[in-house]
DNA sequence: CACATATTGGACTGTACAGTCTAGTCCAAT
DNA sequence: ATTGGACTAGACTGTACAGTCCAATATGTG
């Protein structure tokens, strides 16, 4: 009945993770202390604000949500399609659209945070394709072009509408997934064979 | 100092638009009764709550970032660049983000809200650009293939990675838009060629 | 003019919530 | 056994805000 502190700190941060996620920044701090199991004063011991905590669980999560690439160049096809399916099942997921929808929203009001979340995770994802894609360019495995236009536009593929339709919580028809990502990367690849 | 009852309705719906936009939902009916100049009475003689105005604005809104497409299948190349031109004024402007940004953190709270505007906003877009690929599809003017996938494809790419960049609420540093747009148009080209 | 209706400003109610405070409990180390 | 630090429960303060009420005023119509 009387944990240490660390572990309810732990507590509190997953808590807020949870409780933002679903509900926004209008989530109170009581409910935030309920779902962790701990009292509101205990939440105020270790951060000073809510604004502290949610700064806190968001700097937390960044790494929650970062897909790999493999970096074989040879085989740009495979590479890419692994990719894409990583990302289908990491980025294109409710908790990470869920995600996605508060920083957007809280953006205007937190832009550091956002900017800091920004940076982390699309700019890291990109950095890691245009580097690849760099790779594969001067290697000839594809069309030599703009690598970060190129990453861009395999990002937007693959995102672009699904996110969207996410975003806004619409529902879709039923539909195979990884058909959908090997038409994408077959596209991509269409368009920047050498 | 006593204008028509129709008057003051648009201005009260064109003041909670402009706060809602910039505000989100959080936004109090006082103040936007004052950005209308307004008394706050006369909101409530308009709309019944809040809620109430913040769907009628919405509704109102729709029409707003519509981007038509010429329906010319003979030179897909030159329509698509014009819709990507287009889409790039209307819909990657601050304005347009900034109303996504509210759209996607109020979905959850209000679904069928979300659920509206996703139909008059992106999928009236892609259902166009499905009619017209397929078309072009048809004669022989792109290779044949899954006309809507192609679409949320070039959605993607028109929109991804910008999109998300604005959203985040980050800076992107100078570039050439007309050179982006015709560089995607040209990828999109490339990969649907016949 | 008289009436109905819209508007105004401001007071008011009730609720939700961030953040503080207090009194007391539990535990570990000295 | 005492001290100190974290914890708990709950009361409390101050503020922000949705929505209501009201008394006074302006407007247009019959």
């Amino acid at each position: 009945m009387a944990p240490p502190t660390q572990d309810n700190r732990q507590r509190i941060i997953a808590a807020a993770r949870e409780a933002f996620m679903t509900e926004g920044y209008r989530s109170s701090i009581d409910h935030i202390a309920q779902i962790a199991g701990v009292a509101k004063q205990t939440v105020y011991n270790h951060f000073p604000t809510k604004e502290a905590l949610f700064d806190e669980m968001t700097s937390d999560n960044m790494n929650l949500f970062l897909v790999s690439l493999s970096d074989s160049p040879d085989n740009p096809r495979q590479a890419l399609l692994e990719f894409g399916r990583k990302y289908y099942e990491v980025v294109l997921t409710g908790q990470c659209v869920a995600w996605m929808r508060m920083i957007a929203a809280e953006a205007p009001r937190f832009p550091d945070m956002a900017a800091r979340t920004y940076k982390l995770g699309p700019v890291a994802m990109l950095e890691q394709l245009t580097e690849y894609l760099s790779r594969a360019m001067a290697s000839k495995k594809l069309r030599k072009d703009d690598p970060q236009l190129a990453a861009e536009i395999l990002y937007g593929m693959l995102s672009g509408a699904e996110r969207t339709r996410m975003l806004f919580g619409a529902e879709r028809e039923p539909y195979d997934q990884e058909k959908r990502v090997t038409a994408i990367i077959d596209c991509f690849m269409r368009a920047y064979q050498p």
